[in-house]
DNA sequence: TCCGGTTTGTTCTCGCGTTCACAAACTCTT
DNA sequence: AAGAGTTTGTGAACGCGAGAACAAACCGGA
């Protein structure tokens, strides 16, 4: 798909915002930008299964989320749809993927390769998805030498250097928690500024750097939360067990 | 001082009051919820370095959050500061932990023992969080009999026995996004009520069950949107307009 | 006991996100 | 060509959460 054009219309977008692909507006809101990923990958799927339009609310049922919500989050992104008819399926998916920024490739580097580390870098779904595993980087020597999905784990001594070299902006932490704070420093310092951080700790990074935490325990704990109202409420099973 | 939270229920908590010690009210906001996860840890990591108490402010700089936001968080659970001094940190984690629900063990199961899987049962965060790991289940033959953690993986087929021997209310899904489905339908049908899914598909699960979502992909294409507005605002900043 | 310093708990305001509801716009049939 | 049927895009209302600001409460010293 070099010019997926197909049938727009005049009336919104300017011709160089489809040309050049520009983005029409600049401020997206957080949590539209947080559902983009679901759209693009139902959209894929639809697109898999050889779907070539869909409607909102079809689109919407396979994202999981309201119709009128994604009407509304598309519209942050211009007018991609046709009223009566629905979506181009292939056309907003290279519309969503290039708002994202994934019709590029992001070149990632992997700090500290243990069970997840080596989860992370046998994922698939990163490298589907424009992201590009350059560097698995450990601290402790056992490891390093050793080769996961066809990439060598290299000393994190060398982090400078290999950022610096694959030109990497985006760097995920799966270290143990108390690592993590040192080798987000390292990081930045070496030019990275997005970090996925899986360490649970809380990292502090200067101005201008994002961080994104995906903490396991915490989304069990909620989980437990919810689960410890539900069998207050409805003590059906276990009878006056209350108390200590 | 009086403590007329939302005058919604006639029958004061006060019953449950008594018996647990101080069995807070019934609509803790979501957004609360969430953090108190991050709170206790906050406070576990100062009761280690043997803090007695604690500012609100010093807790939110542990936990990452504006000491104000933390404040009215705690104060849905309940009064459990001194004005003047702060938080006393054993009784406050004491508290959270109850209210989370981490004071009691929850037997969880994990279906889907790949890479994933395998760092999710070698997670020594789980179980040290108040989550028992009591089975480890996949579909696949040449898996099972496998032993992961000191616990050997199961044929899926048991998932129907081990959730109501050992009384499994939360699920954890580790397995490609094609099964995923299928399996929380068999596992809500055998029982459990809380999904922590990290397969990367959307679930549909009946009323009164919770499904929580974590997919790696979608945080590292959040993070690379944010990366790609960095990229285009900041080289149009030292020299206006260059063209393409 | 009284007073100054400190910190919590709560109220108030503001902005964001969600949802409803509907006009605009498109297709299809007659 | 016109009307009926669909579906998008968006304006407006509403609810929730974040943050600032302040009174109430507590401790320690004199």
């Amino acid at each position: 798909m070099t010019s997926p054009r197909n049938a727009r219309t005049e009336t919104s977008a300017t011709a160089a915002d489809v040309a050049t692909g520009k983005a029409p507006d600049r401020d997206i809101p957080e949590a539209t930008v947080a559902r983009l990923p679901v759209y693009l990958r139902a959209l894929v799927n639809l697109s898999d299964r050889g779907t070539a339009t869909c409607s909102s609310g079809e689109l919407a049922a396979a994202a999981g989320v309201n119709s009128a919500k994604l009407r509304k989050d598309l519209s942050y992104l211009g007018s991609y749809g046709t009223r009566g008819v629905g979506y181009d399926v292939e056309y907003l998916r290279y519309q969503i993927a290039r708002e994202i920024g994934v019709t590029q490739d992001w070149p990632v580097v992997i700090v500290g390769i243990g069970n997840l580390g080596h989860a992370l870098a046998n994922f698939s779904g990163f490298s589907s998805r424009g992201f590009r595993i350059v560097a698995l980087l450990d601290a402790d020597p056992r490891r390093q030498g050793e080769s996961v999905g066809g990439l060598g784990i290299r000393p994190f001594e060398e982090v400078e250097v290999l950022v610096r070299e694959h030109a990497v902006s985006i760097g995920v932490i799966a270290t143990p928690a108390p690592a993590a704070q040192s080798v987000a420093d390292r990081l930045v310092a070496a030019g990275v500024t997005s970090i996925l951080n899986f360490a649970p700790t809380v990292l502090s990074v200067p101005e201008g750097v994002d961080v994104r935490k995906v903490d396991l325990s915490i989304e069990l704990q909620i989980l437990a939360y919810h689960e410890q109202r539900k069998s207050l409420a409805e003590p059906a099973e276990l009878d006056g067990a209350v108390g200590a």
